[in-house]
DNA sequence: GGACGTCCTATGTCTATACATAATCAGCGG
DNA sequence: CCGCTGATTATGTATAGACATAGGACGTCC
């Protein structure tokens, strides 16, 4: 039986599977909950049956269930099994584009501008929104992007000097803050709100837009570890923007 | 040097929680590469390095390394090396709460109205809806969602009843269609588009808004084996509704 | 100097083995 | 019937060794 397996390797790579083996029983046992043919709540051959049906080593299919596993694919109990996870139906997986790249990605001209910038000790506005409790620097922007010449987006910005005293030398006139940002400082967490609004009168000015008129309005605040490094909400006239989120229930490899 | 590792477990250094080895290791690169000490673009230690730095073996900082390469924390080349990526912004997990579940967890009143059904031949604009060529029946729904007696949600919804020939038996008026597809048809993919509009006379009459009204718009697609099952718009009144979405680089605990 | 081939090396995958751990189950005593 | 105990078993973690593979470094040849 290993030889069969050893004969295989030797012969060269595996014919129209030119993958790793245990990426190609991943991809074997996803197709069988995919399908549906192993429903939520089934349980999942053991380990030492896999061994058997694929003729590998146990850290091989070892390997596969872990990453199944880890991926809320399927959930194990020790000296039980290991089982179908139920699909939470609730999640999806949602796209938030860097403004430039994807205006740049689109073909179309893009543009930046900076248009208030304010170093300032947080007030208690600003405070609630860092999700903290005493004072800090804080660095306050203001600024448009634009796409072929329109108004596409109005970005408010709050960044914590704390966290990111650097965020204090740098020239935003020339380089938009989400950029630097997501370059230089790493994060472990995001939350962002989504809401319709009538835009206000800052908004209507700074998107040249007229009296009733509907924007959508993306509030992020980011992490890293436990304080909030930037707050920002962005604005987006509601003819120009939509947000986009696509879900696969095992949220892999499609 | 095996007996050096055993006799470090046993001294039990003592870090916060440090079950498996390699999960200590994970946390410990992990901790370097979000502190900004290894910042994006640094090549973090061979994998040889880190075997004499932790006194284990090359499977346990590989399992380690893959996983951190899987998350995207990190990318690995041949030859070369691994190196600190740079952080990626593009997805967050939304939560789409089911509307009935959401309103009855924040223990309010629940009502729901079914406010027209028609079965028909599916028209051009249904057919482009439902991303096919040839005709085929559906069926289009309208209802309205209802919390604490005031107008929550309006949902418009095209069933294909190729695909779910059975939705042309169920008497929507007691169960909305939302909660009767997701119970009984399985599904494979989903895609949401976000936008903020303007309310319209239908949707100004059908949740009591007054003229100039902002509301959040979801409209979603769900697929099955590459057909379209359903598409949906629900609306939102602006000042009831916001969607969040919350992220956390895969696996990146803080 | 530029094209080409070879060697070197870090990662990628796989194996066989080992012991630890959690949860279940059967059996036993009360 | 209850509670305890120990055996059983699937998963969890770790090891050492092996070979494959990509791609950069470097020297050779023209």
């Amino acid at each position: 039986m290993a030889a069969a397996r050893v004969s295989k390797l030797a012969n060269g790579k595996a014919h129209a599977a030119p993958q790793a083996l245990y990426q190609r029983i991943r991809a074997d046992l996803e197709e069988k909950i995919l399908s549906g043919r192993w429903p939520p709540g089934y349980r999942i051959p053991f380990e030492h049956e896999l061994v058997e049906s694929y003729n590998c080593s146990r850290m091989t299919v070892n390997k596969v269930l872990s990453g199944l596993a880890a991926a809320g694919v399927i959930e194990r109990k020790r000296r039980v099994g290991s089982f179908v996870a139920k699909p939470l139906v609730q999640s999806a997986v949602l796209h938030i584009p860097d403004i430039q790249a994807e205006i740049a990605k689109r073909g179309e001209a893009y543009a930046y501008e900076l248009l208030s910038r304010k170093r300032r000790k947080a007030t208690k506005d600003d405070l609630d929104r860092l999700g903290i409790d005493k004072s800090c620097d804080v660095l306050v922007l203001s600024c448009r992007h634009i796409a072929k010449g329109r108004p596409f987006a109005l970005e408010e910005r709050l960044i914590n000097l704390d966290v990111v005293p650097p965020a204090s030398e740098i020239d935003f006139t020339r380089v938009p803050p989400g950029t630097w940002l997501l370059g230089h400082v790493p994060w472990n967490e995001a939350e962002h709100r989504i809401t319709a609004s009538l835009a206000d009168d800052v908004a209507l000015k700074a998107l040249t837009l007229k009296k009733p008129a509907a924007c959508l309005v993306v509030e992020r605040r980011t992490w890293r570890k436990n304080k909030i490094i930037t707050s920002v909400r962005v604005t987006y006239p509601n003819d120009l923007y939509q947000l986009t989120a696509r879900f696969t229930p095992t949220g892999l490899r499609s």
